[in-house]
DNA sequence: AATGTCATCACCCGATTGCGGTAGCGTAAA
DNA sequence: TTTACGCTACCGCAATCGGGTGATGACATT
């Protein structure tokens, strides 16, 4: 039977061999390197081979997030399941974006380690429920801000500012939407209008961070 | 001692009245509502005053996604729980982008189901840990692109941009740095050379897409 | 000491854009 | 039918921008 490989990395000594024989502990996994900090990073990687790593978020020296980024690139193969105490709004948001396959919390029962570690294992990435919530919002929050953004932008002239945000001149524009150049200058003036604008950066970075195209 | 008051929307009957049986069978919670269609929704929602939907996301009429939009804008304070059968990412996109709390599969056992609702109602959100892989994947990939963009940008051609980005001109940008007009165009020229554009919109355009502002 | 990079400033020219105004045409709503 | 709106198109003028060239000093590297 094969056995699930899981490098710790946790610096509270006392966790750190309690998760060590958990591991161990337990049929089908196995802890093949148990360690206090990230120094050394790939050769700790390279010694124990993980198939999942069990990643405190703080930690001195090279705090986790910073080891997720060098794991997941190094190592892509590599799952990497975060443990942290807290809540941390930003470091979940950290950890999410370097590539964290999970996210639990350090009161999880022994019993929610391994499952966890196992879910990670089969492609899946076990959170709290509360968790899954902070990730959700931060997702609704910083990648959709959505808004209320509606600028009664008509057909063509959306059609106009999709160009623009591709780089095209207004020249260019008037070409690929078989218009007159004087045609889409009329436009772009409307569009400054209802953007509350006055430049073509300007509609540019709204538009973009609006998502309005 | 209160009940958590759930609606229900499905169209299929058979799995309706299964979930309305469920819900209404177990203690703590009342079903308020089962309906097969999301017409009259506001209707439907204001007479039942639930505290969690069960949104079924493929629904004839209205989809799933719509309804959630119209939820989340009217009641702010009710929780949605997506079900949906299958493992699809657009689908899993949009529901998430539009404000779900959860997302769980019909498969899921009805103790599952129970606990599901429970959670979205104490303000998690639960999901499988292959779901919630997906939604992780979808951050990672639609909202940090991220991306080998390496421009090798000077600190100050990056202020520069982050000044253009926010709409200013290249005479406004020298007042607020505190430098020559000339000396923004060079740096604007040295950063359309690193960049691989030509104009200040494409120049925005990169910037915002690639995050490097 | 020599080299290279970066930041700074300057001038020129041609092209593009911003701004204001005018106007015809078709469709849909009032 | 009148009104409103979107799309089309044009003109002129002032301002800005893109491209090119050149130069200086600070600073770090070699």
């Amino acid at each position: 039977m094969i056995s699930i490989k899981v490098a710790i990395f946790e610096d509270n000594k006392h966790l750190r061999e309690s998760l060590y024989y958990l591991v161990n502990g337990t049929d089908g996994f196995t802890c093949t390197g148990a360690f206090a900090d990230s120094n050394d990073l790939l050769f700790k990687l390279k010694r124990s081979q993980p198939d999942v790593v069990l990643m405190d978020i703080e930690m001195p020296g090279m705090n986790g997030i910073e080891a997720v980024k060098i794991i997941r690139k190094q190592f892509p193969g590599v799952q990497v399941l975060m443990q942290t105490i807290f809540h941390d709004d930003d470091n979940i948001f950290n950890a999410v974006c370097a590539g964290a396959s999970g996210y639990i919390l350090k009161t999880t029962s022994p019993a929610g380690y391994i499952d966890a570690i196992k879910d990670v294992y089969n492609g899946g990435s076990p959170m709290t429920g509360s968790i899954a919530r902070r990730v959700l919002d931060l997702f609704q929050k910083n990648i959709i801000p959505a808004g209320n953004n509606d600028y009664q932008l008509t057909p063509k002239e959306k059609e106009i500012l999709q160009q623009l945000v591709k780089g095209k001149s207004f020249k260019m524009i008037a070409d690929v939407l078989g218009s007159t150049y004087e045609t889409i200058r009329t436009h772009m003036k409307n569009i400054y209008t209802k953007l509350h604008v006055n430049s073509n950066t300007e509609a540019v970075s709204k538009a973009l961070q609006e998502k309005i195209v």
